[in-house]
DNA sequence: TATCCACACGCAAACGTTTTCGTAGCGAAT
DNA sequence: ATTCGCTACGAAAACGTTTGCGTGTGGATA
């Protein structure tokens, strides 16, 4: 079991110094042609692989950059990572995902283990209880620090930094505009409490769509679901006897049941009512009625959040002052749930 | 915009040695109580945090642990990842996440760049790739540097190390089994090439359950599925007018597509046809009917791999030389699918 | 023969820690 | 007055790199 070799090993079976192994390696003029293949030759023997944390200590910079998302089983955020790691693989940068697990602490804890020295900039979608406490001293520590931090879909509007989000009210706005043009006009919506910010904000979608028909909003068919976990029970406790021709739900996981409980009493889908989510996952597409939903463009989100963060990296750190908010275009995705 | 504060900063601030500070901030009695608690404060009010990097270089180990996943969008693996990552952060390690994408050129390149200082150690599940290659010699050579590999689910019997896994035969069998305790008898198969270890043995399993009962399997009951994005059109070909009283599919997709195209030829499930699946996902919770399947365990699983790994990496060094090889006990989760 | 210039290479500092060892200063004991 | 022993601290090496600069060697030139 060898272990890793080093420059300093290489130089001594070579009988050279250290600096002339390492110029060698680099090609540099300064050492003779001779010594260099021999160097090299030795280093390709014995798959000598530059130490990555020796430079990043050298170089004060480490090429990483971390992640932090509040679920990693989900969807959605997977489907952002994946666009993370597409461009920053491409321009050589590592990717450090934790999951704060909606955990305030947790977040704060993952962030300030990055933050000392394992990562050189952030893209961030805070806790649920982030959102909730609204204490934001690590976001604003680790950038009074230097390091940039971009957010995405869970942002928080008090922090200045750049942001990449979906204009969730847009989206929302379009799918409950997609029902009233089929003709509804009982349109429940399922939705989430209003200090994660993304509910709130679909439901600001849904209630301008509705103003924009002139219909008044009827709040007994707005319900905003506490605990996602038991969402079926509270879902089917709402749905009993609601006299509706359409349901909003702002994520799969709420379509979804939704159309379970509609269907068990009696209701089909897409006959007697129509149904849209958000999110365009594995539910949607594959759940029988397939969903109609508001795509979100997950990956895409993940590759402009790392363009930016790794433009802000790399860019000549005096005018990083200017913060822009990318906002994605959302689409709708037509399938069976509102299909004639 | 301050940057991060050092050791020698304070020091210089405070006008005594580096190695004082250092030793202060440890309450080491060395130094006197005095210095001691002006050091604190000084390193409190400044936000001190020792350099990971540094340390990193100083300790030689990063405490950290890479993991390598041939998909991130995927349910099962990010299980796994939150399985890992709960134990990892239990006992101190950061996680770094790389996803191959299932290709052998990505995978390889992933561990090298983590081999070379970022990661002590390797959680690993081989893309689809490697397994086809045949080519281990990156997982080899950073074995061969001394540091410890667990391989998981989608494992390489030749290489030696530790390993974490299922026992797909016998899930698989299971599976089979409770059909036919059912009372199906002509059971159709949806697997995947024979390459893919997993769908090798969950067809073994298949065959050995079908054994058991005296049952000659039929080779046009067998569907093994090249490319699982159009697996839904490869189904539907293969399923027509098959005389079958069951499927077995050995992961949720092709479950769940086998019962939209079942259904799309009138026949019901389970009513008429019993299905069974792999892996417990979101699909196999919330589908129509929901589907009885093999659950995995992968959050289980992640947190023996990075158990094993730990271990691994802060025993004593000399006899680790014994490798184990875990099994994970699957079970079965009957759902609708296989319902009366 | 003395001077000069390439050439080819080595020295040393730096990145931020930790830790071993050395030592200045000082009061007390002989 | 000398030595001892303690307290409180500093120097330096080490981890593995990179790189600016200094320098010895040799041949060519004057």
């Amino acid at each position: 079991m060898k272990q890793k070799v080093t420059l300093k090993q290489i130089a001594k079976e070579l009988d050279v110094s250290i600096s002339t192994v390492s110029k060698a390696l680099k090609d540099s003029v300064e050492i003779s042609l001779d010594t260099r293949q021999k160097v090299k030759a030795f280093a390709k023997l014995y798959n000598y692989k530059p130490n990555n944390i020796a430079l990043s200590l050298k170089n004060r910079k480490t090429k990483t950059i971390g992640v932090i998302i509040p679920e990693i089983v989900h969807h959605f955020f997977t489907t952002v990572i994946g666009g993370v790691e597409k461009v920053a693989n491409e321009k050589g940068y590592n990717v450090i995902i934790c999951s704060s697990n909606n955990s305030f602490d947790k977040e704060v804890i993952n962030m300030e283990m990055l933050a000392s020295g394992s990562a050189d900039g952030f893209i961030l979608s805070v806790a649920k209880e982030t959102q909730l406490k609204k204490d934001y001293h690590h976001i604003q520590e680790t950038m009074n620090q230097g390091m940039p931090v971009v957010m995405f879909d869970r942002i928080i509007d008090e922090i200045v930094c750049d942001k990449v989000i979906i204009d969730d009210t847009k989206g929302a706005q379009m799918a409950t505009n997609h029902l009233l043009s089929l003709g509804c006009r009982r349109i429940a919506i399922l939705t989430t409490v209003d200090y994660i910010s993304v509910g709130k904000l679909r439901t600001n979608g849904y209630l301008n769509a509705l103003r924009s028909y002139d219909i008044v909003h009827d709040d007994s068919l707005i319900l905003k679901i506490e605990d996602i976990d038991h969402c079926e029970e509270e879902i089917e406790e709402f749905l009993k006897d609601k006299d509706i021709d359409a349901v909003f739900a702002v994520n799969e996981l709420f379509a979804v049941n939704a159309i379970k409980v509609l269907r068990n009493s009696g209701k089909n889908v897409p006959e007697e009512v129509r149904v849209v989510g958000f999110t365009d996952g594995i539910l949607a597409k594959h759940f029988i009625p397939s969903l109609t939903v508001i795509s979100q463009h997950g990956e895409e989100m993940g590759e402009r959040a790392a363009t930016i963060l790794i433009d802000k990296l790399e860019g000549s750190d005096d005018l990083t002052e200017e913060y822009k908010t990318v906002i994605i275009d959302t689409s709708l995705v037509e399938r069976q749930s509102t299909k004639k």
